[in-house]
DNA sequence: ATTTGTCTTGAATGATCGTTCCAGACTCGC
DNA sequence: GCGAGTCTGGAACGATCATTCAAGACAAAT
């Protein structure tokens, strides 16, 4: 067998993820892939496919990270501390003067999946997994006493994932780690 | 003098804005403006500046609906019901199975306002509105005794706000009636 | 009726888009 | 050493992008 590739697989992958994260998908040309990844084109399509092929590969490494992410915090954290570990992953690099990049998926959402049945049935697992992990935190919680009983587990995932979202559109927006705090703050209390 | 214009303006522009809304900035092309105006392309380069200029027109076109929309929702419903609406708004366009397009801001917000000041300070401005017109409406609701007296005006606001933006999110991407609903009533019950 | 000045029109601009082709570079099994 | 087979590099493809040009259409003023 002939010669093995000349880059990481994984590693390019994840240097074009970060780019679809920052820009978007339409606002990113093969163009950008190439020069942030440093592979030549043909070797980007010969790889991955298209585009669009391109996008969804990273997006779905995106949603593996996301996943493993909420398995360690759910095993490290208590439940509200793992709770609020998910919003403030995001913060990290809002002190970065330019606002933050939010979340790679929920930029997708509202860009994409609008017009696109793939990406939709991908959005809408991983917000449900997001949901599903909420709860399962809530009924923990519950358990050890740190979560009120009152506190249905499904209604208290529904309305912290409403707030996670908005969150995420106010981290990429209007990135003021005040208003972020309390909103982060609120939500949480709202179990006790 | 010569020669009025062939076309409503305003017209013409909130039919741009049907476009911008439904697709986003990137997606849409000057062709696909050309098409929905019927209007040609020098006249629309001649009535309302470049791609990015027409874009700016028809967001700020729609920022004056919605304000003027708050100020009719504040004379006429009940404060609690005024806040209501504000989510059920957009609520109007879901049954077509295609899904609903969201806010045209919030989707600006996430698509653009990380790379454009201009664009940012008018997404930062609109949420701030919103937010004012929540916290005016709790401080009503206060005083007639249909909102809890615990509840703190400035910190509800910004609960309702970021439920308001996920819910956002939810239109778009996941148009699932009896989740949107449920958001709605559970950032509502969080009043009483 | 002719001039004046704006609006409309359809074609054309150069740039950039996503994608592909092809010749050369390279590693392996023979 | 010699094909076999995959990967790389750069140029090239047609399509589409945002934008502009030049000429004709029209209404008001003279």
């Amino acid at each position: 067998m002939p010669w093995e590739k000349q880059f990481d697989k994984a590693e390019v992958l994840d240097r074009a993820l970060q780019t679809f994260w920052t820009r978007g998908y339409e606002a990113t040309s093969m163009q950008d892939l190439v020069d942030c990844t440093g592979v030549n084109r043909a070797s980007l399509y010969a790889t991955y496919g298209d585009k669009r092929a391109f996008f969804l590969e990273a997006l779905r490494a995106y949603d593996d990270g996301r996943r493993k992410m909420l398995a360690e915090f759910e095993k490290r954290y208590q439940p509200c501390e793992a709770i609020r570990k998910v919003f403030l992953c995001f913060l990290a690099d809002v002190p970065n003067q330019t606002g933050g990049r939010g979340c790679f998926m929920t930029n997708t959402a509202l860009e994409l999946s609008a017009h696109d049945a793939e990406i939709r049935s991908i959005v809408a697992r991983a917000q449900e997994e997001v949901e599903a992990f909420f709860a399962a935190m809530i009924k923990k919680g519950k358990a050890d006493g740190s979560i009120s009983a009152h506190v249905k587990p499904s209604d208290g995932a529904r309305g912290l994932l409403a707030s996670l979202l908005g969150f995420l559109v106010l981290v990429r927006s209007r990135p003021n780690p005040t208003l972020l705090d309390g909103i982060v703050d609120d939500a949480i209390r709202r179990l006790k």
